[in-house]
DNA sequence: ATGAGTCTTGAGACTTTTTATCAAATGAGG
DNA sequence: CCTCATTTGATAAAAAGTCTCAAGACTCAT
């Protein structure tokens, strides 16, 4: 039950807070603002309030249930932090997004961050393209 | 003259204009906010309205006379466009910049972007870490 | 040089995203 | 259940960036 998922994390089990992790782990988006997130409750009938959706995404992060991003736009978007680091393909047209893994591109980086003397913390790498589908609609 | 590299990218020669090219020519800091040059102008005596510097800022973007970039806090910060395109690792402590270029990874890029079906038009990567210098202090 | 006419500027209003405040509601433990 | 610390939600405020529009600055052809 995602109430123990809420305990182990060290947060106290609220309706808000259960909402928003079930509403992560069933939502057939993976990566949600905390907009989209707040107006998915509301849209199920679950009235909580922006600020507590922005409060417990933050909690959640910090307690390492979610994976905050900075997609291009600026915006952020969460998503449930299920153990693997993945990096993003995105699609500029329609927003579609991919998530891929490559072990020579993650051993690369350490690479080159011992080169400079970095001890590194995390990294993002964002490819931005067009995806098969947008290719072939005529604008 | 700087006069010259305005015209070329089909941009009328005007002060502000000016003012914001020469110093991010000439600015000891690479990347710098919208904010830092509205602040940096202002200290040197130069006034210049905050909307002209966003404004001049993304029509300098789109003449290809900088680049914008996102880095983490969700903040963009500008860099002048020498050509050659790289990637960047960070320090999250004192913020250090340093630029790299790893042909291996670019290469990889292309290749996962193929792998998906996706047209590729840009990619950023970037690294978070401590810099050497941090990595001495006692906190 | 001068003036016409277009493009640009700057102040401030506005939007969007996110955070802070604080009284009222809630949940955990006894 | 009762108590009490925590959490919530409405709303105000901050932060970053964009829009508007009258006034000013450039360019180009005289
Ligand atoms: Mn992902
Ligand atoms: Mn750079
Ligand atoms: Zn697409
Ligand atoms: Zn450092």
């Amino acid at each position: 039950m995602e109430n123990q998922e809420l305990k182990k994390a060290g947060l106290k089990s609220t309706l808000p807070r259960l909402r928003i992790l079930q509403l992560l782990e069933h939502s057939s988006q993976r990566h949600m603002s905390a907009e989209d997130i707040y107006k998915a409750l509301l849209d199920i009938g679950e009235d909580v309030g922006l600020a507590t959706v922005y409060r417990v995404l933050t909690q959640f992060e910090t307690a390492g249930l979610v994976v905050r991003h900075h997609f291009e736009n600026g915006l952020s978007v969460f998503e449930l932090n299920e153990g693997q680091h993945h990096d993003h393909l995105l699609c500029i047209k329609c927003g579609k997004v991919v998530e891929f893994l490559d072990n020579f591109i993650e051993k690369q980086q350490c690479t080159i961050a011992q080169k400079y003397g970095f001890e590194i913390t995390e990294h993002c790498l964002y490819i931005y393209g067009i995806c098969p589908k947008c290719q072939i609609k005529t604008p």
